[in-house]
DNA sequence: CTGATTATACGAAATGGGTCGTATATTCGT
DNA sequence: ACGAATATACGACCCATTTCGTATAATCAG
């Protein structure tokens, strides 16, 4: 069943993050999460759930009147998908462009700690 | 004119990919090289050309009668805006996450080159 | 109990991206 | 010179995404 990767859209991205980080959250959880920064009727919420459902994005419980529902699909695997995506149609297949056009270039300054776990990474990588 | 930022679609990235590596190129130059790895009809490819000209994504040369097309936008600007969008909606504003994710877990080896190349980056960053 | 509230379901319109057919004009080959 | 090839322009269609109105059922407050 859910052998082929989906693809989420903005929208439905949207609604990923919030689920992922409340890990369970009703309709009216996401929604109101989401009236904090866009303006959208219940109905849209709830219908665009509805079919996130439909395509396997997300599990619910219904044995109650409000549904429950939960992401069915793991937060890394699709940041991981999405971002492979964006290497190949972007950066020409490398993630090293991609990196340092990440990195440098950027206006906020990463923290020490920060720049210490890409460090480690890179030992690790340098290792290999 | 060009005062607000245009989000490519897909499609147009794949065209402006072409145009970027070319440098100009014509319909049937962007086309050729598409319909290497897609089957798609040339007027097709015409008509998005011709939205991404109206968009202001590119320029052309209309003194011939077969038009010559250019870049309008800036390849880093246009990759460092889209690579934002990605680190708000996907990575929680963490640049440093989408580095972890892009670079960990990678099945593809990066040469010594290339981490010497980010060791750099990393090392210019740290001094600030 | 009964009206207000809140839930799901579902149909349907609006939008945008991608596709192509066809019309028309220009240029090329012979 | 004239048919074939090639160019742009443009309308129309299909499909997915997003939006919302409305119907209906369950629950809650008094």
């Amino acid at each position: 069943m859910a052998a082929k990767y989906i693809k989420p859209t903005e929208s439905e991205l949207e609604i990923l993050n919030i689920i992922w980080q409340k890990n369970t959250a009703t309709v009216r959880d996401v929604h109101e999460e989401l009236a904090k920064t866009k303006d959208v009727g219940y109905t849209t919420t709830l219908k665009l759930m509805q079919i996130m459902h439909e395509k396997g994005l997300v599990k619910r419980d219904e044995s109650m009147r409000t549904h429950v529902y939960q992401a069915a699909v793991n937060k890394e695997k699709t940041q991981k998908h999405l971002l492979d995506k964006m290497i190949d149609s972007l950066f020409g297949g490398s993630s090293t462009q991609l990196v340092l056009q990440a990195l440098g270039s950027g206006e906020q300054k990463l923290s020490d700690e920060e720049l210490e776990k890409i460090q480690a990474l890179l030992n690790d990588l340098r290792k290999q």
